[in-house]
DNA sequence: CATAGTACCGTAAACGTTTACGGTAGCCGT
DNA sequence: ACGGCTACCGTAAACGTTTACGGTACTATG
């Protein structure tokens, strides 16, 4: 061992440890081709043996790339409507496939304060990550198109309409609407209510028409007044459930849309004497409290952590550098949600409806 | 303007655009006292006229620093119990205080799978951050000492037995169960049932203990079988009624410590008949369900914003770099709950008891 | 033996900043 | 007129990597 200049640090400390060059340790730690397999050998169990890593910043100013992907998320979950176990369960996913490739995950949160296009913008022009993934996707998002014009490898959780050729994966909002639909008008549901988040997130749209355009397959109509907007969360689903409860002419069945409105719902109807099930339909989402709700909610559930892995395929397979790996990943798809039967539905009509 | 080499990049485009050298750009970007005030109005000006933003990685290399603090925490909820809502709200609060520095707040997310210190490890040798938030703090966490070996600034969310003299802030568990006890036992009850979940995150045995304590200051004990373990989650909600009333000897009053377990709590009471605020009394910790349960929870609530902010403080103060702009921040504090009342708890019992 | 080819390795430039150091010009006081 | 001070600015080195390029030694081929 060379005692000589053992306060080198880095790379150079490494060469000098092993009588090489640099430029050597380097090409044996990143599996060069042009380095003997002995000496590649002795790099690698040397690098361990005095736990060297390589500094980030000196990688990543010298090839332009950083290693990071950054998941661009709001605080502040008013925003989103996502239950609370909603990107826990996802980051699991898309980091399992992250880690194969000595990606970091890193979760970027812009304040509900900013702009979410400002804030973008900065961490693109701090050249922060390799490339992202976008979530709360509006229906008009200048996100993608100021991406796509610098092109920034990403992909969107969620649709747009401005993401025509552009990497997307969103819920399968149109398998839920019309499964939910179906199933309501077989048991002799009429008049359906639906809900959708107050704001401009695209999924509400989608939704709406396929309910309305499943109603129509079965030759009914989606009545104005039975689509409710509120806030993605309980009290939002109070407010809904109130709103309902003060119709003329109440609707039998009601889909809710967003994770985190029913229990809000049910209290609502609770207070008013009005049982899920036996009063009146309801079809909502899968979250944690969904199966510990009187009576339990049927919903639709999704497989988050592999929507997550998805998620992470679909970018890399954008990228250059990962997409050999990738070939067949999906660019543009839809992910199913299951139904877990509850018996908040098990209302059943007679025709007379 | 120069036309001639505008295909210059970074500083050196902005020097080149003004006629002045990249090391005067430089210092009148970074607030340095020795450049003209005019000339630094020029190149502010031009600067976000050419919009440009320093090269994070170029900033880096030289000086050794990120400007990232790092939020550690684990994905798979059943791990920490706290969910998105939770992480949202703390962030909002620790990026009003970044954002003042110009520091970027990142989560790390360990996942599931991986050991929290192998990942911190990776994290540290990578040079990530300039700092570090530790979230689900274990009762015993080689984390603390691996980061103070290294002088690497952190402060931890949550105590442990080896943070000696380290920064650290946490939710006043004490306070709430000293609280709840008095309150219970003003009430009239005097077999009173606790929660901790069923790892060794570290609140789990400051909170049993300050129950054991307050109880005692009442003449009172703690009965061992009246110490619920169970996952941090709704299925542990639902275990822990259950078992509960499995007993022989009931308990006539429960402190849930956990955010999530409620909703399933009150469902297996449900099942079994059993109301609380009437057989019953139950109090536990704020979320957005907790008002809408019935009947409400009583519980106590969290200003997470307030705690994001006073973490971010008093991770700055022991930052050489910032630590002049908070001097009195708090390095070892309790993080204080506020008692909503809801009617979960109304439960009144004579002397008998 | 000369040449070409191969396998491996060293050298040095480059990435975009920050900053220590030195230099110039103007000013003031003697 | 001269030295010293101030205010400002330019130069160049340094941070830790990666990688294009060239070089050496050896082998194979003619």
């Amino acid at each position: 061992m060379k005692e000589e200049a053992l306060r080198m640090k880095g790379i150079r400390r490494l060469a000098q440890h092993l009588d090489i060059s640099i430029g050597t340790v380097s090409r044996a730690l990143n599996g060069r081709p042009d380095v003997n397999e002995e000496t590649r050998r002795r790099v690698l169990e040397a690098a361990t043996e005095l736990g060297y890593v390589p500094n980030q910043s000196g990688r990543s100013l010298r090839q332009g790339t950083t290693n990071i992907i950054g998941f661009m998320m709001q605080t502040g979950t008013e925003i989103t409507g996502q239950g609370d176990t909603f990107f826990m369960s996802v980051f699991d996913g898309v980091q399992a496939v992250f880690s194969r490739h000595q990606l970091d995950l890193v979760a970027l949160l812009c304040s509900s304060e900013e702009d979410p296009s400002d804030y973008l913008r900065r961490v693109v022009a701090r050249g922060f990550a390799d490339g992202l993934i976008l979530s709360a996707t509006q229906r008009h998002d200048p996100r993608i198109e100021f991406l796509a014009e610098r092109n920034i490898p990403f992909v969107t959780l969620g649709r747009s309409l401005t993401d025509a050729g552009r990497p997307w994966l969103d819920l399968d909002f149109e398998g839920m609407a019309q499964a939910a639909i179906d199933r309501l008008v077989a048991r002799g549901h009429r008049r359906i209510a639906v809900t959708r988040p107050h704001d401009d997130v695209n999924l509400g749209y989608i939704f709406v028409d396929r309910c309305r355009e499943a109603l129509a397959a079965h030759g009914l109509a989606l009545d104005e007044e039975l689509i409710f907007r509120s806030t993605p969360n309980e009290a939002g689903g109070y407010q809904i459930a109130r709103d309902l409860l003060a119709l003329e002419d109440r609707p039998t069945a009601i889909l809710l849309v967003n994770e985190t409105i029913a229990v809000g719902f049910y209290q609502a109807l609770s207070e008013a004497g009005v049982r899920p099930g036996r009063d009146i339909a309801v079809i909502g989402r899968y979250s944690p409290q969904a199966h510990f709700l009187s009576p339990p909610l049927t919903c639709f559930r999704l497989k988050l952590r592999e929507l997550g892995i998805a998620l992470a395929e679909t970018l890399l397979s954008t990228m250059p550098a990962f997409k050999h790996h990738y070939p067949q990943a999906l660019v543009n798809a839809v992910w199913p949600m299951e139904l877990v039967e509850g018996e908040s539905d098990a209302l059943t009509l007679d025709a007379a409806g």
